[in-house]
DNA sequence: AAGCTAGCCAACCGCTCCTAT
DNA sequence: AATAGGAGCGGTTGGCTAGCT
């Protein structure tokens, strides 16, 4: 049947925006909102399509908006997140506030993936691109493990992302009403500054690494989990990224209480949410930001659970978090439809607990804070000719590195979490 | 100074998802 | 249940700029 275009391209100004058609569509939303960005040029007095005036306020002209070079921790955080959950740029969005989904896009295709090539890093497995040639010695199979378990992590994203939009739609039309009272428009004494949505949410699954990871792992985990959820739950509020429609998780029921000292809470938000120092000003030079890389994993963790043979087999991947128990095949891509009917079995913070063991039995012979991490130092041509053992520690590196940047996050002014 | 190349980024296009009818 | 329309997302493009020859 083929779709009608968007709007009457006839007589449709494209390609750059001048400042009289920004003043003008700042202007209108000042005063009445977005509404349907259909009608909104006909409105405001554009020559423009609607999709076309959406596009410049969410990526130019929105007042929330931070522009200029990425700290190293908003990097790691996309790099962190991109691993999770791939091309998904509106939801990697949700967890960098003042960032646009086409900015970190961007950023990503021009910067990042460049510097995961170099680092012999395929930037779309986030593994090194010769693991082919690591034979069945375990570490391949545990890296095509982590692989399924970002692709988990990924599905149950999809649903929670389903879940906040149905909330979303429910409390649209209060915070439509909200909007045009909270709007202020960029000036030249306060440029872009006042932020119409607040701080975005963390992603849970980093948050809940933080919560087991913050807290030796003899302690519940289950109990830590719940705590790192509880916090953004905590915020209670509604802070929705304007470009994205990634949610919160809602589901509060499934989180158990017992356990969420208060402190617990407090200790985490402030983790998460104030971080100040060494990258104030939030401006790096990228030669520093490539040095910083190379430092990129060096620190080693404490709280490292024991290898656990029982949990990865040859054909399966076991959960036995206490709670519940699932055997899920390592033989097949683990699909959304597939991951929704298993994830049933699994509550959420079971989820998290079992998801996080398992990341940290990634290394077969057992101790990933060994790595120590020296997987950038030779960054440039380095790693990529490597032989296989150096792959093994890129690899194990690599993801080791990410969990330490979840869990001892360098003081940065970074707006993230 | 002119031409060429590579990098960056704003914007467009086509598609999917969701809702209303 | 089927269809149309709106909104949003991700891939891609094209113009601008800086650096190099």
């Amino acid at each position: 049947m083929g779709r009608s275009p968007c709007c009457d391209k006839v007589g449709l100004k494209k390609g750059p925006w001048t400042p009289e058609e920004d003043q003008k569509l700042l202007a209108y939303i000042e005063e009445h909102g977005h509404g349907s960005w259909r009608a909104l040029p006909a409105k405001a007095g554009l020559q423009r399509c609607g999709k076309s005036c959406r596009l410049r306020w969410t990526n130019y002209l929105r007042p929330d908006i931070k522009r200029g070079k990425f700290t190293l921790q908003e990097e790691q955080t996309i790099i962190q997140l991109h691993a999770l959950l791939g091309n998904r740029w509106s939801a990697i969005a949700t967890h960098l506030p003042k960032r646009t989904d086409n900015e970190i896009k961007n950023y990503w295709n021009t910067h990042l993936k460049k510097r995961l090539v170099k680092m012999g890093i395929d930037p779309v497995t986030h593994k090194p691109k010769n693991d082919a040639l690591l034979s069945n010695d375990g570490q391949s199979k545990n890296a095509a493990n982590l692989s399924h378990m970002a692709q988990w992590e990924s599905a149950r994203l999809e649903a929670e992302a389903r879940l906040a939009r149905q909330s979303k739609l429910r409390s649209n039309s209060f915070q439509n009403s909200l909007a045009s009272q909270e709007f202020t428009a960029p000036s030249p004494s306060s440029p872009l500054s006042k932020p119409v949505v607040g701080p975005a949410r963390c992603l849970n699954v980093l948050k809940a690494w933080n919560g087991v990871w913050t807290k030796p792992m003899n302690e519940g985990s289950v109990t830590s989990v719940s705590a790192g959820i509880s916090v953004t739950g905590a915020l209670g509020r509604d802070l929705e990224s304007p470009t994205s429609t990634l949610g919160y998780f809602e589901n509060a029921q499934h989180i158990s209480s017992s356990g969420i000292g208060g402190s617990s809470n407090t200790v985490l938000y402030e983790f998460v949410g104030n971080s100040s120092g060494s990258s104030e000003g939030g401006i790096m030079n990228n030669e520093e930001s490539e040095e910083d890389w190379k430092e990129f994993g060096n620190s080693s963790t404490g709280h490292l659970p024991q290898y656990n043979k029982d949990v990865i087999n040859e054909n399966s991947i076991s959960f036995t978090s206490g709670l519940q128990d699932l055997t899920l095949p390592m033989d097949t891509i683990w699909t959304a439809e597939s991951l929704r009917s298993n994830t049933e079995q699994i509550s959420p913070a079971n989820f998290v607990e079992t998801f996080t063991d398992l990341l940290l039995s990634n290394s077969g012979d057992g101790d990933l804070s060994e790595g120590g991490g020296t997987e950038s130092d030779n960054g440039g041509e380095g790693s990529g000719s490597g032989n296989a053992s150096e792959n093994c520690e890129d690899n194990k590196n690599y993801w080791n590195s990410i969990f330490n940047l979840v869990n001892n996050p360098s003081p940065s002014d970074s707006a993230m979490f």
